[in-house]
DNA sequence: TTGTAGGCGTTATCAG
DNA sequence: CTGATAACGCCTACAA
């Protein structure tokens, strides 16, 4: 409720004083300390509101995310969040959803809000960011890239593709399935077309596609894909799975089917979640989440400060947690 | 980048008329359709922080939470976040981690920014609201209740305990344990003290709380807590897990103990994410997570909005399923 | 080092 | 219904 003035007239300074000690604009000592009694004494907390429209800059940066019930990006917001907060930022999360329209509207309210900068996670590869770039705020891209030249933090999603296809080969599995995400959706491709380049010159299915599902990235997904994959003649005797949360799903139909790990061979990109299955059952490509977050906020901060380098790509890398036991004897 | 003047410049017409077509207020046909012309035309947003500092009041409603990684809350932030798009308010997702520390930090910056209002899961039951409430800001308690006399969403704790303990009991298992969250958090001790009160006179067990454990309310401290409560003497042949979380890492424990349930009995408050064991050999009592988050976010609206009632606590129901398989013969 | 004063973009009051 | 104008709380030249 106090303001800046209030604070001025019982510290017997003028207003442009207290502005002062709050921007670390030099001060003498004396006025510095009647100031600070002053605040003290009226519980003082500047106005945040007033300070952004004023600066034309909020200390707030926008994440904007496709799926928070993901623990992937609840992982890699927690990355942002603590190197924000070390910076003086606070962190707005935006769940798109998946959908474009919200994530266009949330893109719209970071302009509107004057944030200082955004650190995306594409829904859908095609958002409109020139609005934001055309008033020079940075946007960092995260886990996805995006149409345009921006600073990204991303994973190299075919060799993870590759890494899962071939932990199951090492461990004697034939004839690899793959379940991917939406087509649209560029990591859920480039994971499958690594899947596809080890599983096609082995040539042990003859129509490697006959044996790939797309579906949602979410745990009824993998559920769906893996009951058709079962179905299938030939069958597949493992899977690729290129989503955590699509990985859940076709554990539970597997587990329902009585087929599970090493039974039917299984490698996960991205770490399974809380899973209570003994762990070392199945493969994972686990993914530097957390990483991937702190990296992008470290960027996104630096350009905040001002940087104006060329856009760079980081690629963080993955590590393979291959199962510990490997095919039943054919 | 555009402004309001501008935009008026553009239309023929005064900022003041602009600034009515975006609020409301009548206007006439004719000029309407000036003004919307000049926006599209300049591609004109309201400056958010400037409607803000004339308002004080901000379209933002922050939600603080102790875990963003807990699915559970991440549920409840997904029903806060659907209501309040509705209604048009965006959400502040705050993480404080169980950290009494970051959650004033929060509480102060929800004050600062001029937010609507903010619904609040407490830390550690000793927030200092004052500030928002001499404010007129508008808090509602959501799972857990605070020191103040707000509006509040909450469970039957005790009686959640209970359902899970009796549940054990029914299907024929004679020692429960229990493993409960930090003795400073309520719905902790609530929980526990109904398992306690089903425990305490079957008198299966001599000293029940020798049987009691306090850990954390992540997986290591369900993990921790199972190992050692499986090293007692007389061993439990049951255990109540108070949180979702230790739930999942009770289970990992006992799965590396070959004593996956039935075998021993399990049952846990709150839904377990993303199990990969066949479900229904646990009993769980579902709490209504998303539920809490869009009861929370409209009463919280309607208060935005001049509800001046006295503050109304709401008691959300759980829901008992049980295991489908019963105790092994003894 | 310190104070004065103008303005950031809106909204609300008050005449007309 | 419409337009001019004064705040909202803060920051930052500019002047002293």
């Amino acid at each position: 409720m106090a303001t800046i003035y209030e604070v001025a007239a019982a510290a017997g300074v003028s207003p442009a004083t207290v502005s002062r000690v709050y921007n670390g604009v030099p001060v003498s000592a004396e006025k510095a300390e009647l100031v600070r009694a002053a605040v003290a004494e009226l519980r003082f907390t500047p106005n945040r509101t007033a300070r952004s429209l004023r600066r034309k800059n909020a200390e707030v940066i926008a994440l904007v995310i496709p799926d928070i019930e993901n623990p992937y990006f609840t992982s890699l917001a927690r990355g942002v969040e603590d190197v924000a907060q070390e910076a003086g930022y606070s962190v707005v999360l935006c769940n798109t959803d998946e959908d474009p329209g919200k994530e266009a509207r949330y893109l719209e309210i970071a302009v509107a809000e004057n944030m200082a900068g955004v650190i995306l996670a594409e829904a859908d590869g095609r958002a409109d960011l020139s609005e934001l770039i055309a008033r020079s705020r940075p946007v960092v891209a995260v886990d996805r890239s995006t149409l345009f030249d921006l600073d990204s933090v991303i994973l190299d999603n075919r060799a993870a593709g590759v890494a899962a296809a071939r932990t199951l080969i090492n461990s004697g599995y034939r004839r690899l399935a793959c379940i991917t995400g939406p087509a649209e959706i560029d990591t859920a491709e480039e994971r499958a077309e690594g899947w596809r380049s080890v599983v096609s010159p082995s040539g042990s299915l003859e129509r490697p596609d006959d044996h790939l599902r797309y579906s949602s990235f979410r745990v009824e997904g993998g559920r769906d894909a893996m009951a058709e994959l079962l179905a299938l003649d030939p069958a597949p005797d493992a899977v690729v799975v290129t989503n955590n949360l699509m990985g859940v799903g076709a554990l539970q139909v597997l587990s329902e089917a009585g087929r599970v790990p090493p039974a039917f061979g299984v490698a996960v990109i991205g770490d399974l979640p809380f899973t209570t299955l003994t762990p070392n059952a199945t493969s994972i490509v686990r993914l530097p989440a957390r990483d991937m977050g702190t990296t992008a906020a470290r960027m996104l901060i630096e350009r905040i400060n001002g940087d104006t380098e060329p856009a760079r790509t980081v690629i963080l890398p993955h590590e393979v947690v291959a199962a510990a036991s490997g095919a039943p004897a054919l």
